[in-house]
DNA sequence: TCGCCTCAATAAGAAAATCTTATGCTAATC
DNA sequence: GATTAGCATAAGATTTTCTTATTGAGGCGA
C-alpha cells in the first residue's frame, strides 16, 4: 500500500528510534535506515537529527510527519469508502423490466428476494422493451426483463419462463361463454393486435397463417395495456399472456378463454451485459426468478 | 516520490487510456498495465472497465482517482511548505553574543550582512558567556560570539579577532595624562578587576605575575559594563579591550592609555555546534565577521 | 461479416529497488 | 575510557518493477 512508507516514517519519528520503528514494521534496522536516508536524499533535506540520542525530528521532519499522518488517514478513509461502495453495490441490483411483468408480481418477487437477501436492495424500473436493452447496455441496469429476449454480442440471455397465451374478450362478447376454443373459431373475428413491428405480432401472424385463418385487425398498439383497454371497450378480442389479464378478469372487465395452441407462448427472459460479473444481489435476484418460474410454471 | 504512482493512475483515468497514461509518465504501456492490475489486486476491486473503448472508470476507480488527486495535491503542499521552511531557515541566522560586542558594532555588522545577503535575517541575542554556549548547544543559536572561546566535544571554535587591551582610567586619574605606560607603572595601583573565575582575570593575573607587579584589587565584577562604571566613578583603573571603551571615551567619562603589553589581548571567537551544517545565512554572516576582523584589525 | 487498426494483456527476462546479514562507528552512560 | 545501545555502511540476495515482444480483443469501415 501507498502508505506503508509513511507508516514507517511515522513510527520512527514517533518512537524516536530507527530500530524500533523498523521492528514494528517487520523490517531490519538497516532497511529502515536506508529508507530514511533515501527519503532525505529525495527531499533534499534532513528529517531526523541522528547526532543526538535518542534521535530528534527536525522541523522539516515534523512537516513530513504531518504529511505522513495525513496520507495514512486518507488511505484509511479510502478503504472504508471502498468497502461501503462495495457493500452497497454488491448489495443492490438494478432491474429494468417491461411493463407486462406486473406490479403485483414484482412485489411478490421483491418479497421473496427480501427474505433471501435481507440486506440487499432492488431498484426496479419499468421501461419500454428497447429501453430495457439500452439500460442494460449502458450499465444502468444489471438485469433486464424482456419478452422474446434476443442475445447479441454484448447482450446475453437467460430464459426465464414461457407465458401461456389466452384469448382476451369482453365479458359480453359472443365467444365469452365458451370454455374451450380452437383456432378455427377465431376466423374473421375482430382482433386487437400488437404493432406489426413487434415480435409477438409476428408470432401471432405466423400462428394464424399456420392455422389457415385470418383475423380482422381493427386496431393495433405497441403495448398490452392499450390492447386490454380496447378489448374491455368491446373493440374486439385479442390473444395475450394470460397472467397479464388477471387483474381485469377479477374486475370483470375482461374474460380469458383458454384455447389449445401448442407452441403459442410468450417467452420472457433475463438479459444482461456479457462479461459483467453479477453482484451478490444480482445473483440472488436471479435465484429468486428461477425458483419463481418453477413455482408458478403456469398461472399462480 | 510517493505520488508518482498516483500520477500514473490519475493520468490513465483522466485520459481514459493506459498507453497514453504510460507514455506521459515515461514508462511502457506494459508497465502501466501491470501496475493497474497489481493495484486492483491489492485493493481487491476493479478500478477501470476495459471492456469498453475507450476504457471507463468504475465507481471504485472514481473514488481512487479522488484519492490520488488528493495525495498529489498534498505532496505539492508538502514541497512548498518544505521550500518555505528551507528558505526561511537558510535565510536566517541566530547569533548569541556576549555583551561586550557592542550594539554599535553589531549594527555595523548587520548592515554589511544586509548588503551581502539582502533576503536574509539576523537575530541577535545578548547573553552572558555561559548562556551563549548553552544557546549554541541547544540549537537556539547558530553562532555564538564569546571571548576566550573554548572548544569541546560538541562545540567548535572559529577564531575571530584578538582585541587590543588598554588601560582604562578616570580622566582625572594620576596616570591619565601619560601617553605611554609600561607594566611597571601599574605596580600597586588601585585596580577594578574581573571576577576571579573568569578567563580574562586569570590572563591579567598571569600578566602581572610575569611583569613582577602587584595591583590592588579594589572591586571585581563579572562584566565589562560594571568595570567601566567603577573606573568612571574613580574607584581605580582597569585593563579592558580598547574598543569596548570607545563610547565612554567619547563622552569624556573615561580615558584609555595605550601600553605596551605583547600577548595581552582578548581573543574573541565564534562558537558553533560541531557537525551542524551552516545555513546559507550563517555562512554569509561568518564571511561578514571575517572581513570585518581584517578591515578593523585594530580599532575602527 | 470480414479485415484492419488500435489498444490492453501477457510472457519472459533484464534492470532496479529494497531488504538482510554482518560489521563498523558513535553517542550516551557509568 | 570502557561499555552498551543504536545508527550507518558494505555486500550480496531477494523482490519488485520495468522493457521488449507477442498475443488477444474491441471498434470501425468496406
Amino acid at each position: 500500500m501507498i502508505s506503508d512508507d509513511c507508516k514507517l516514517f511515522r513510527d520512527i519519528a514517533q518512537l524516536r528510534s530507527v530500530s524500533r520503528g523498523a521492528s514494528i514494521n517487520n523490517i531490519s534496522q538497516s532497511a529502515a535506515s536506508q529508507y530514511i536516508q533515501e527519503l532525505e536524499r529525495k527531499l533534499d533535506t534532513e528529517l531526523l537529527d541522528r547526532s543526538t540520542r535518542p534521535l530528534t525530528v527536525t522541523p522539516d521532519g515534523k512537516l513530513y510527519l504531518e504529511f505522513c499522518r495525513d496520507i495514512i488517514r486518507r488511505e484509511e478513509d479510502l478503504f472504508s469508502a471502498l468497502d461501503q461502495l462495495r457493500g452497497s453495490i454488491q448489495g443492490s441490483v438494478r432491474v429494468a423490466s417491461i411493463y407486462s411483468v406486473g406490479l403485483s408480481e414484482m412485489a411478490y418477487l421483491r418479497e421473496k428476494f427480501a427474505v433471501l437477501c435481507p440486506d440487499c436492495q432492488v431498484h426496479v424500473e419499468y421501461l419500454r422493451p428497447e429501453k430495457v436493452y439500452e439500460a442494460v447496455l449502458a450499465d444502468q441496469a444489471d438485469l433486464g426483463l424482456v419478452s422474446y429476449p434476443e442475445s447479441s454480442r454484448d447482450i446475453a440471455v437467460i430464459p426465464w419462463r414461457d407465458e401461456q397465451m389466452a384469448i382476451a374478450a369482453h365479458p359480453e362478447h359472443a365467444l365469452a361463454g365458451r370454455t374451450q376454443l380452437s383456432a378455427a373459431d377465431l376466423d374473421q373475428v375482430d382482433f386487437v393486435a400488437f404493432d406489426d413491428d413487434l415480435t409477438i405480432r409476428k408470432e401471432l401472424d405466423r400462428f394464424f397463417r399456420e392455422q389457415g385463418i385470418t383475423v380482422n385487425v381493427v386496431m393495433q398498439f405497441d403495448n398490452i395495456q392499450m390492447i386490454k383497454e380496447a378489448v374491455a371497450h368491446g373493440s374486439g378480442i385479442s390473444i395475450l399472456p394470460e397472467r397479464t389479464m388477471l387483474l381485469e378478469i377479477e374486475q370483470g372487465r375482461l374474460v380469458s378463454i383458454p384455447f389449445h395452441a401448442p407452441g403459442l407462448v410468450r417467452p420472457v427472459g433475463v438479459v444482461h451485459r456479457r462479461k459483467k460479473r453479477f453482484s451478490r444481489a444480482a445473483q440472488q435476484f436471479l435465484t429468486v426468478l428461477e425458483s419463481h418460474s418453477l413455482e408458478f410454471a403456469l398461472i399462480p
